[in-house]
DNA sequence: ATGGCCTGCAACGCAGGA
């Protein structure tokens, strides 16, 4: 089983690459952040003729998340339970019995911002709503934009990073905490080039001089962990012309 | 050099992203 995620910034300009993507790579599941699309306005024909059955969480303008599966999806969620929130951010389903959810954690701005205070509560009610679906299910699979660089090996220059939003300790504590729950982070199971990213500014050649973060994430209960055998991120849509700023992420499950 | 770029909405600039 193939699993992805991608933030495409707008489904509407980004969706002839989602389609080649797809036809590429041909992932069961592939998550969608930042689809910035209404779900009467999502284009559901043109992902069913591409063979995938599309699940939409959306809002306009910003934010909205969708999940595009080959299979059949059940059991749909598309809200933090107990977490009041006008910000379409989640979508959790049921795919080949693994529980996927795909999520757009909310981007913080700067520390100093209400917006980083929304975040720290919507990243713990988050933690709290995975310790919950971990219980009730062995095979989680949670994908999305996490906004959290974990590491320094994850920020090109963690000394500038220090202290800034996707990079200060209250968010990486946040991280670990998804961590401590028992979620394995994906891309971290297999050695990994150095400088690998996710997220390029477009400003400044930034993709180019390698100036990236990875915030983009994988994680996996420990069940899935023991199956992955392989998590990449794939540079090559951020080549592209009228590129998203984020790459997807793959990773390959050996499910018996 | 604290902005550089991109998207949507609506309207001729703004909010938001990260």
């Amino acid at each position: 089983m193939k699993l992805a995620t991608w933030n495409v910034n707008s489904l509407k300009v980004r969706l002839p690459q989602v389609l080649d993507w797809t036809g590429m790579h041909r992932p069961d599941v592939l998550c969608l952040q930042e689809t910035k699309t209404q779900n009467d306005q999502f284009p559901a024909a043109e992902i069913r003729a591409a063979g995938y059955e599309p699940l939409a969480n959306g809002q306009k303008t910003y934010n909205g998340v969708a999940i595009l599966a080959r299979a059949a999806a059940a059991d749909a969620v598309t809200a933090i339970p107990g977490f009041p929130d006008e910000q379409k951010r989640v979508l959790a389903t049921t795919i080949s019995g693994v529980r996927v959810i795909c999520a757009y954690v909310p981007n913080g701005e700067s520390v100093e911002s209400d917006k980083y205070q929304y975040k720290l509560k919507w990243l713990a009610a988050f933690s709290g709503w995975l310790t919950a679906e971990l219980a009730h299910y062995p095979r989680l699979a949670v994908l999305g934009d996490f906004n959290v660089a974990p590491d320094d090996r994850d920020v090109y220059d963690p000394k500038a990073w220090e202290g800034q939003v996707l990079f200060s300790a209250p968010e990486r504590d946040a991280f670990k905490s998804l961590q401590a729950a028992g979620l394995k982070d994906a891309f971290r199971l297999f050695e990994q080039p150095e400088r690998s990213f996710t997220w390029w500014d477009y400003r400044m050649n930034a993709f180019r001089r390698k100036m990236g973060l990875r915030i983009d994430h994988i994680l996996l209960s420990e069940a899935l962990a023991k199956a992955c055998t392989a998590c990449t991120i794939d540079v090559e849509p951020r080549r592209s012309e009228r590129p998203s700023d984020h790459a997807p992420v793959l990773a390959e499950l050996n499910l018996s």
